[in-house]
DNA sequence: TTGATATGCTAAAACGTTTTAGCCTTACCG
DNA sequence: CGGTAAGGCTAAAACGTTTTAGCATATCAA
């Protein structure tokens, strides 16, 4: 049952192990093989099913053709879409994920990061939260390619691709006030990361621009790993007590909650109480009225992720980190 | 930058290689280190920041703590929320999880097999296609464990782990006949796999049960990896000019497309019209009226497919291959 | 004829571990 | 006091590759 090695192959073409191991890396003709030679042995292997022994490879080469993808959570649709899709693009590049979510512990990331360490992956992506900002520099400084995303951390100088978070939040809060609306309120979490404290502060700045006092009350922070009985009670508070003409969400989780409250208390979105959420969901297009939503550009931010990879992965010097911030779309609907 | 090895702790030691391994894999005491040499390895360890490199580790022992996960889209959620509970509980007991998505394609589930094993993954969870059935024997031949779930290869001796598709099907069926309804229709698709025909099955049945003729016209197969504009097209073809008045969607992504049909022709999901959906999603309980589901018991499934796992992994016998199906849920909602 | 160059191939080291077999003391028993 | 056991440690092989250095032989130019 044991599994074939080069050895196996190079006894049977009768040649050794270093020509086999030229042929499979096909380094067959620059090393002057023989036609006869390369057909024999590749007739061999064709017919034997021998597969190289990865884990060898690496601990020679040194390279494991791994990625590690630490993200906040693989069941949240935002980040398993992205996924998908940098998956898919490192697969035709010949590179495998591993992926692990951190549940935003500071503990499980700096785990996973050592984990992924030992493992000698080739590269990391990651999604990153405060407080593993030396884990990451270490990793930098190692000589390790680390692009992060949708979240950036300003004290580590590394690549960072992700929506234009502030914008969008402030387009949002502006299409309220176009309509209208003069008392909005933003449902947010209290996760200290920048990407949502450039939605509080878009939605602020737009608030100030047109004149509108900024309201504390009006923002309700939600603890990051609640369950959601606790969320929706929250919710329904702020929703019920203050006179409120319209809500930004800042995660498409905390919207859904948000509309589950609406129909328990039998308000409805319309014209008269404006919706938008963070991050579309397919529950949005579907709910009747249909729900406003920002979209962020998946397919785009993980084209430009791999890119950005690859090219570090090509390049033994080290380049010169980038921040990439892509525009999000707003949707307005019905 | 080069990252310490075990030598390296071995000479700031003044011990052996071997030394620093056995208290490395906690067998000091076993091979009767002294308690002051322990100390001051150890000691050593925790200041360099010294952690082994696994891959060397992977070579030599032969097996890699790395469980292979190979399922259908990791952006489905009952994928990603299955990938989540998974990683979870392997996480817990030290392993890690690599996984990939096939596409529903022979070609990329072979390729990802064939990946996997060259990797030296210690044991493969995959929620299989038909006409892998070779590979997956391959593997159990090279006395790999191997779970699937979610959908049986019937031809492959090895474990299973997947809900009651045939009876959560029956009764979804049973309970719009109790109902009243007389002309229900079945939305689904055209892999052929163990589990969509199950759920096929369970509708046939239960309408010959109950006396109603099973009409062809009523069943429609999505071709698997179309355009979700097209599928709209053939649904709303169905539903326009066929009497219906209850359709079963064989999974959520269906039912969602059906929903956003049903909205373009103004049809109401109601008394009148019954709508059941296979797999729950957050979508269906926003939806006004809200959607009836069939939910998997999503934990209990991943529980079972690590404990089936973990058994397979600490024995080095062969277990019989073990059949566990779990009852679904049926959530009727409004 | 000679030295250089190309052709065709291989031996052996190296990657970083784990583990087997065994070496040297010291302790203990009869 | 001789033999055995226990205690404390280590040398070296092995896992399956890649790659460097180099050995023959043949060809060719001068």
């Amino acid at each position: 049952m044991k599994s074939l090695s080069i050895k196996d192959i190079a006894v049977k073409a009768n040649v050794s192990i270093t020509t086999v191991s030229f042929i499979i890396n096909g380094k067959a003709k620059e090393k002057s093989i023989s036609d006869a030679v390369i057909e024999k042995v590749e007739k061999i292997i064709e017919e034997s099913g021998y597969k190289p022994n990865q884990i060898a490879r690496s601990l020679r080469t040194g390279n494991s053709n791994i990625i590690g993808l630490i993200i906040e959570d693989i069941s949240n649709s935002f980040f398993s879409r992205i996924a998908r899709l940098i998956e898919d693009k490192a697969y035709k590049k010949g590179y495998k994920i591993i992926y692990s979510s951190t549940e935003n512990s500071i503990d499980k990331a700096k785990e996973l990061i050592n984990m992924f360490k030992s493992r000698k992956v080739d590269a990391y992506i990651i999604s990153p939260i405060k407080g593993i900002e030396e884990d990451i520099q270490m990793l930098l400084d190692d000589g390790n390619p680390v692009i992060l995303f949708d979240r950036n951390l300003p004290a580590v100088n590394t690549s960072y691709v992700g929506a234009d978070h502030f914008n969008a939040s402030y387009q949002s809060i502006q299409s309220f006030i176009d309509q209208g609306k003069k008392n909005i309120a933003l449902v947010t979490t209290d996760i200290n990361v920048e990407q949502v404290i450039d939605r509080y502060n878009g939605y602020k700045k737009a608030l100030e621009d047109n004149g509108i006092r900024y309201d504390d009350n009006l923002v309700l922070k939600i603890h990051f790993n609640q369950e959601e009985g606790e969320t929706m009670a929250q919710i329904k508070e702020l929703l019920q007590h203050k006179h409120i003409d319209a809500v930004l969400f800042a995660t498409n989780y905390l919207a859904i909650s948000g509309l589950k409250v609406l129909k328990q208390i039998n308000k409805a979105v319309g014209a008269d109480f404006g919706v938008i959420a963070y991050d579309d969901h397919e529950a949005f297009e579907l709910h009747t009225p249909r729900i406003s939503a920002i979209q962020q550009p998946l397919e785009e931010i993980a084209e430009t992720i791999i890119k950005l990879i690859l090219s570090q992965l090509s390049t033994k010097s080290k380049l010169p980190a980038e921040e990439v911030i892509i525009p999000s779309r707003l949707v307005l609907r019905d």
